[in-house]
DNA sequence: TTGTACGCGTTATCAA
DNA sequence: TTGATAACGCGTACAA
């Protein structure tokens, strides 16, 4: 393995002569340039990267915490933070959560022997508190709404988009809403939107037998509406966290022969989109853009990107 | 910033023992280590995973060439590599490809800079032969069928199951195939395996004029059906290199109001489940954790993952 | 404009 | 069982 000291000691020059070569920058007088060059070329060589980064203490390297599951959440925030990383000269390294708390530790642990410059938290499980212990050994980017925590945060500000999707459904004389909700709402801020918004809209909290938890997927809602049905429940519209788990609804309903309520999902997935019912779309590849530019430092604070309600008329 | 050298001066010993003691290995009295680790512990030292990887001279590190689409051949690719990757303590660096040739090659540059310790390439953009050049420096693996070069590879061996389901297909009579291909069979293996299959099984090349190249999304499935129609070419089956795009071709045919030809997809989709039709499981998260391995030096050669045929009845 | 020498922080070899 | 020191390669004050 060739390395700058070879370079210098075979061109006859001095490391830091060398080096000013490689970096194209300071003073080379050009025949200097162009003798180290040539050695350069003939040797083939060419720096090693993990030595750069230990001189410059700095990695150009973003971690990015994220569940390897295909949700739009997750693929359209990496694809959003892949593509900043990519402009901004930034590499990102997928770290992979498991829902394991003390796997996602484990890579603040890694922020901490200056593995990153800066982890991303797209998944909502270490507490806030406990990320801040981490920040002084890097920036700490988390994809939810923080509150009153003093921390870099990008997400999707869904208040308004929710309250007029209920608003939607109000002016369609839906009375009897079913809610699919991913996580109970007293410990999701998604959940906590959607029961704020529809409590704004209707004037009263949402009938609590008509909401499920815990939904994410098509199978999900399609077991949702097995529960409306046997229990008869008679929802006349429900309103789902995702595209897919709708169809999941409507696909039960189908199957049963029976009469499907009215239908909204999230997410602007194609499921949604053939069969015609009313989405929002949360623009999470933003989200992405706007949490890796708060990696890098080129922006700070919070972040609130808008989402927007898409009837489909 | 702590360093090794911080830890050995206080505690009283050398680098070399607090070395051995953070690696928990060789020989170190049992009050020895108590001491140094009592220090280590109140200087809340850890070491720095850079020079230790440039010491080491490997990172651990397996960059991921791929494109950035939400598409199953990526998104399940991604998925078992990732979960591989993990189970081997290696991480994966994601390396976008934006189709640009001379971007991958900057990826194979960083191996030889040793910013990884090998590279999976999931696109096919690059020569085979271009990358053996490459080799030297690190292991490189392609994710499709690299035929009689001898290079590690993983791949869907997709032969076999298109048999079996252009055998289904003319065991159900139908004889006007139209055929959606993602690129030129000439050009890629996978259009030229769905060409072979089909010629093998019907006795005859496929009908020109009923083939769509380039169809990656459920828009080309909708444009192709319209190519279909408003050309009077009336296949009486479409088999389409993916469950979205036949769906794309099934909603044409409805917004029409015409009937629909006999549809099958790939890539066991939801909306491929949600139409019923008949399609096919590649086990790209099968391929994806068989490249890891290949990638981490585990296992060397071809791994060819069988696909299989899923009717749907 | 070029060179010297040290710092970056760790592991590994070999001697004691 | 412990220690001294040489790698690992590069960047960069500072001197010349």
């Amino acid at each position: 393995m060739t390395n700058i000291r070879d370079i210098a000691r075979i061109s006859g020059f001095s490391v830091s002569t060398v080096s000013r070569v490689l970096n194209h920058k300071n003073y080379v007088s050009t025949p200097v340039r162009t003798k180290i060059q040539a050695v350069i070329d003939k040797l083939d060589y060419v720096p090693n990267d993990v030595a750069r980064d230990l001189s410059r203490g700095k990695t150009m390297t973003i971690g990015a915490v994220m569940l390897n599951i295909d949700h739009p959440y997750y693929t359209d925030l990496s694809a959003g933070i892949m593509t900043a990383a990519f402009a901004a000269g930034y590499n990102v390294m997928q770290l992979p959560s498991n829902y394991d708390n003390d796997q996602e530790r484990g890579y603040m642990e890694q922020l901490r022997r200056k593995a990153y410059d800066a982890l991303i938290f797209t998944t909502h499980n270490i507490p806030i508190e406990e990320m801040l212990t981490y920040r002084r050994y890097g920036r700490i980017v988390v994809c939810h709404d923080p509150g009153d925590i003093d921390i870099d945060a990008a997400y999707s500000e869904r208040g308004p988009s929710y309250e007029q999707a209920f608003t939607w459904i109000k002016r369609h004389d839906y009375r009897r809403i079913g809610l699919l909700l991913p996580r109970d709402p007293a410990l999701s801020a998604t959940g906590a939107e959607t029961v704020h918004a529809y409590t704004k809209v209707f004037g009263e909290k949402p009938n609590g037998s008509l909401t499920r938890l815990g939904t994410m997927t098509y199978a999900d809602g399609y077991s949702a509406a097995e529960y409306y049905v046997s229990n008869n429940l008679n929802p006349d519209f429900i309103f789902a966290n995702g595209d897919d788990i709708a169809t999941g609804v409507a696909q039960y309903y189908k199957d049963r022969g029976l009469p499907a309520p009215g239908l909204m999902g999230q997410d602007k997935q194609l499921s949604g989109q053939l069969l015609g019912f009313p989405t929002i779309d949360h623009h999470y590849r933003d989200v992405g853009a706007a949490a890796l530019r708060l990696a890098t430092g080129a922006a700070s604070g919070q972040v609130g990107i808008h989402s927007d309600f898409i009837s489909r008329r």
